[in-house]
DNA sequence: CTTGACATTGACCGAACGGTCAACTAGGGT
DNA sequence: ACCCTAGTTGACCGTTCGGTCAATGTCAAG
C-alpha cells in the first residue's frame, strides 16, 4: 500500500470510527482529519465532498461486517438455523465487548446511517438500502437450506429473511437506545419465530 | 392559550416537523424560528438550549402518537390480538399517507432520535428509552388479555411486548431506508409470531 | 399612573462548518 | 537535467452554528 492509499485509508477508518460512535452530522471534516493525521486540504484531494466519504465509509463498514460477523456466523459447520442463532450470539458478544470498552452500545452502523440520512441524501439512502438487501442474503441461504433439510416447512425464505433482518435492526436500535447489549441476547432468542408460518386468527 | 404559550407551542411544533422530516443536527435554531415566525432571541426566552427544545419535542411527539395511533389502535372494540394487528394497519396507513403527500417515509420519530442522539446526549437517550418502555404497555395489556381469553398460551407478556415493539422499530427503520411504506404492511403481518412460545430445535 | 414581570426584538459573539486554492514537495520516467 | 503527476500544506472563503444581551414593548395588578 503506497502513501496515497494509506492516507485515504486512514481518513476512511477515522471517519468510520468517529461517525459510528457519534453521528454523521456531529462529526466534522476537521475532526476526521485530526484523527487521521491528515490536513484538510489533503482530505479534499481524495474526496470531493464529505458525503462521498460517507459512501466510502459505508463500503468499508459493509466489508468489515461481512468479514467479521456474517461470514463467521454463517459457516456451514452447524445446521442452518443454528447459524442464524450464532449470528445473534456473535453480534451480542461484539456489542457486549464494545460496551465494556467504551460504556456505550452504538447500534448498527447501517441502521444509524439510514435513520439519520435517508430523507436527506438519496445516494446514501440507496446505498444503505442496498447494504440491507445484501445482508439478507445469507439469511435467505440458511433458511432455504433449512427448508430443504426439513427443519422448516416450505416458506417464503426471502420475505422471512427480510423480517428477521428488520428485527435485527429493531433490536440494535433498542440496544442502542437502552444502552444495553443484553437486549440483543434476550430479544434475539425470538428471531426464528419469524420463520414460522402464520396460523393465528 | 395566551401569547406566550402560543409562541412556545409554535416553536415546538415547527421543530417537531422539521426535525422529524430531516434530523436533529440538520435543523438549526434559526430555521426552526423562521418556520415558527419567531425571532431567535425569543426562542432563548423559552428554551435554555436547543437540546431542551428536543426534549419538549419528544414529549409532544409522544402525546401525538398516543392520541392518534396507540389509543385508537388499542380500543377494546375488537379482540386483543386484533388490536395489535390494527396497530400495524394504522401506522401503515399513516405512513402511506405521508409518503403520498411528501414522497418520503420518515420512520419513527423516537427511533430516529434514539439512533442519532443516544450516544451523545444522555438526557435525550433516557427520554427516548422511557418513551419506548411506555409504548410497550398497551401491547403488554393486549397480550395479557389475549392470554386470559385463551387466545394465547401463558407467555411472558412483557418480554413479548418488547420483542414486538423492537420489531416495530426495525420495520420503521426499514421502511424509511427503503422509502417504502408497503414494508410496514408486509412485515407487520408477522409481528404476532413473536408471541408464539419457542418450540424449535 | 406606576410598577414589575414577562415577551419580543435585532444586533452581536466566537467558533465551527464544508469547501477552495495556489504554492510547494517528492519521486519516477524520459 | 527535465517534466509530469500525485500528494501535501496552510491560509483562506463565505456561511451557519448555538447562544447572548441590552433595549424595547406589552399589559395586568396595585
Amino acid at each position: 500500500m503506497d502513501a496515497a492509499n494509506d492516507t485515504r485509508q486512514r481518513i476512511i477508518t477515522a471517519a468510520q470510527q468517529l461517525i459510528y460512535s457519534r453521528s454523521y452530522n456531529e462529526v466534522g471534516v476537521q475532526e476526521i482529519c485530526d484523527h487521521a493525521n491528515v490536513k484538510k486540504g489533503s482530505f479534499y484531494h481524495f474526496f470531493p465532498s464529505k458525503r462521498d466519504l460517507a459512501l466510502a465509509v459505508l463500503d468499508q463498514s459493509q466489508a468489515f461486517m461481512h468479514e467479521t460477523i456474517i461470514n463467521k456466523s454463517f459457516l456451514d459447520d452447524i445446521p442452518p438455523l443454528a447459524r442464524i442463532e450464532r449470528f445473534f450470539t456473535t453480534i451480542y458478544e461484539f456489542h457486549k465487548q464494545v460496551k465494556e470498552n467504551t460504556g456505550r452500545v452504538f447500534g448498527c452502523p447501517f441502521g444509524n446511517f439510514g435513520c439519520e440520512m435517508s430523507t436527506q441524501d438519496e445516494d446514501i439512502r440507496s446505498k444503505v438500502d442496498n447494504i440491507l438487501s445484501t445482508s439478507e442474503k445469507p439469511f435467505v441461504k440458511a433458511l432455504t437450506e433449512a427448508v430443504e433439510r426439513g427443519d422448516l416447512p416450505a416458506i417464503d425464505t426471502a420475505a422471512t429473511a427480510r423480517a428477521i433482518f428488520a428485527y435485527v435492526e429493531g433490536i440494535m436500535l433498542y440496544a442502542k437506545t437502552c444502552n444495553d447489549p443484553e437486549l440483543i441476547r434476550e430479544l434475539g432468542k425470538r428471531a426464528l419465530q419469524l420463520a414460522i408460518p402464520v396460523n393465528m386468527q
